[in-house]
DNA sequence: AAATTTGTTCAAAAAAACTTGAACAAATCT
DNA sequence: AGATTTGTTCAAGTTTTTTTGAACAAATTT
């Protein structure tokens, strides 16, 4: 056969493929993609830095997808560049400060459905003033969604902080 | 035309359909069909009681997802059954208590990932041990693991308990 | 410089999630 | 009882999300 094999059979051991399960689940608690769950698995459970062919290889996934999850765990923090010096290409391991990890969820996820929130929630309470006869009811709900808003405001906060003591 | 107008055409105040926006707004942060967005955010910003037709004929969807929607709403507790003595059929008015909303959610979204996350956790724990070889470093990230789903596990709790404050 | 390896992009394919509407059952009304 | 209204279920249709793979560019090797 005149082909090389360009792709080597990597194959994963048995903790890797149990770590790969465990946040594949993870994944999909927080509705992120299974690929991106695969992804970081790998990365949480092999020592050595890995670039993107290699976690083909090992995944049996495309490459469209690899370079897709890759950049999305990277552009949250969820995978640190690791500077292997004359080592061929980008290689990455994963990070692994839970603190880190949740802020930079949050940060990806949250936050930006939080103030495009905040700015309904602006323009309901401009509807219930302007209104006139904003029914007690109506107002009543605006300002207890507003407190919710609080809430979640300062729960936040609270989380990423608790998160750092692990 | 002998067919007569089956579904009035309700039609939404401006407060209802800031909340809708709203609400549809948190679903997506939540990664919920936009419809459960729409059906809660109309019981939310609607004093009287409604039934599923209501719904129907407010939001313009199908009879298939408004009673596919209440049910999962209802399902966590953030639809509650009203008892309009001599009514007609089944209405419903939104829960507003933010520590019933957070725990049905967590109950329903949260806590069956949870704990297949935690059985999946004693398996990799179980390959830790059993592999006999199990290199330092997969023994320290078995445990770390384990810390993040401890945390998990206090923090929730937390939370419903906060949340109660509102 | 040609050939090879590595990674990105994006259109098309595949899969998953959501919605619709029609058939059905149960309750309500005439 | 017959007709009507209300709600459920589920197969089929639609939309959205995810994955693939091929074309391209940049870096590396020979």
């Amino acid at each position: 056969m005149s082909e090389r094999m360009h792709q080597e059979n990597y194959s994963l051991g048995e903790f890797q493929r149990r770590s790969i399960s465990l946040f594949v689940n993870a994944a999909s608690a927080l509705s992120l993609p299974k690929s991106v769950g695969e992804i970081f698995g790998l990365y949480y459970s092999t020592e050595e830095p890995l670039s993107l062919n290699e976690v083909t290889a090992y995944l049996g996934i495309s490459r469209g997808s690899a370079s897709e999850g890759i950049r999305w765990l990277r552009g949250m923090g969820a995978l640190k560049p690791v500077v292997r010096p004359g080592m061929r290409r980008e290689h990455f391991t994963a990070e692994t400060s839970l603190r880190k990890l949740a802020s930079g969820y949050l940060k990806d996820r949250i936050d930006p459905h939080l103030s495009s929130g905040q700015a309904l929630l602006r323009e309901l309470g401009d509807a219930v003033d302007e209104c006139e006869r904003g029914s007690g009811f109506q107002r009543s709900r605006a300002n207890q969604v507003a407190s919710w808003y609080r809430f979640i405001g300062r729960a936040l906060p609270l989380v990423r902080a608790l998160a750092g003591k692990f």
